[in-house]
DNA sequence: GATGTTTCTATGTCTAGGCTTAATGAAACT
DNA sequence: AGTTTCATTAAGCCTAGACATAGAAACATC
């Protein structure tokens, strides 16, 4: 389709790799020439076609293994990495204005679930936060976030009303470790009264805990507004 | 937290910058010192350093530019890879037996939204599926499929009562490029009489359309069963 | 036949060095 | 002041060669 050569022979060489593969002239399952005589027929050095090969390996189209060789995948599974953009840069991005409210802020004991998502003690003592993000007044995506002052250090000075609790986590704390959860869940009284919905309506959940060395930063559950949707490219 | 000494410098070197970044010693927007300088300190080959930094750049912790040289990313736009498994594999490593029902196979023309996702002219004949598949007799996953013969040739002979068509497709039609859209709907009756839940519920939709040389080659989505949720890792 | 041992090989990883290229600040020129 | 030119510099990319190591296959032993 698009056979515009490549600038770095690495690259040109994985996506003629790959072309082989779509075509069927390397079949699922076979085992393809070694890194040493694809160096010679390709003309390039051992090193740019191990970098090659790696770079398919990891888009999930090869198998390798030392001694038995490259092998195209099976059964690739697929892999698609998606961005969660910073809510604010997603609306602007769209041309809105942003603003968000901080609906409640206080400190309290965390109930049980959280306490496991953020591998902390029950009833910890960490700041609890509601926000909710607007594009041009419209109600985008609330906020549930519970944040550890331990691993945050500093967080009780924050006035959250002037830059909102993402962005400025993001920005003085990154973390070591994710977990990132989607799901789909029919909206309660509180999610509906917050995004300016009927309740039921199927949103789109994701429920994101951060850690560092110090601990679980912070656990938060975003609601997005219905009809939203994320996209992931491979 | 955890120290052991990794098996390889270029890793080693990795995890020591991402300790820097964790635990700010460079802070966000710092610009690093240059590769040749780092592998001095670290009494390693440019190279080596070279990949370490690329590794970070590719999680999108780094930012690197010729001439302007390397800097803590600012804003981290948060990347998480997910790994989308072949059902059969997700229900058996659940312990389940799986299996799957073909509702309905014909070939018929595609309505416009379809036509658009596809990128092919509207009314172009493709085979038209819907499978549901079920983990220990529960239905799981409820998929509505179009096929596209001209570049999944051989798409009319296979009897996807026996192998279910995502496998056949995966096994046999890699592809070059694919979009892939989570969103969350209410279902419809038809999604709750095949999930066999009850009309309005909220399900995780995925809707994917994937590519090779020839076109298009399938476009399907996925209404998963209630309280199915997608983890992704960074 | 089942189980340990050895050999061999394709990939994994690194090094030292060279050339290429894009961004940038400064100098030269409107 | 604004613009163009140009050298500089740090990353990008490549090479040739080396050693390490997993693991398949052949072999030997029980």
């Amino acid at each position: 389709m698009n056979d515009r050569p490549l600038a770095n022979k690495a690259q040109a060489i994985a996506s003629e790799v790959r072309r082989r593969i779509v075509d069927r002239e390397w079949r699922q399952g076979d085992r393809i020439p070694d890194e040493a005589e694809l160096a010679v027929t390709f003309g390039v050095a051992r090193a740019t076609v191990n970098k090659a090969l790696q770079m398919l390996a990891d888009e999930g189209l090869l198998d390798r293994k030392r001694r038995a060789g490259t092998h195209v995948t099976v059964n690739p599974a697929r892999r698609a990495t998606l961005t969660i953009p910073i809510v604010r840069e997603q609306i602007e991005q769209a041309g809105m204005t942003y603003s968000h409210r901080v609906i409640a802020q206080r400190r309290s004991p965390i109930p049980a679930d959280i306490a496991a998502r953020m591998e902390l003690p029950e009833g910890a003592e960490l700041i609890h936060l509601r926000t909710v993000h607007y594009g041009d007044g419209n109600p985008f995506q609330a906020e549930d976030r519970w944040i550890n002052p331990v691993a945050a250090p500093g967080v009780d000075l924050i006035d959250f009303h002037r830059i909102n609790p993402n962005e400025w986590l993001v920005r003085n704390f990154p973390w070591l470790r994710g977990d990132m959860v989607f799901s789909a869940e029919n909206a309660d009284a509180r999610d509906a009264r917050l995004l300016g919905t009927r309740q039921g309506t199927a949103l789109l959940i994701l429920q994101r805990t951060t850690w560092n060395d110090l601990g679980a930063i912070t656990s938060v559950r975003l609601a997005f507004h219905p009809g939203y949707c994320l996209i992931a490219s491979p």
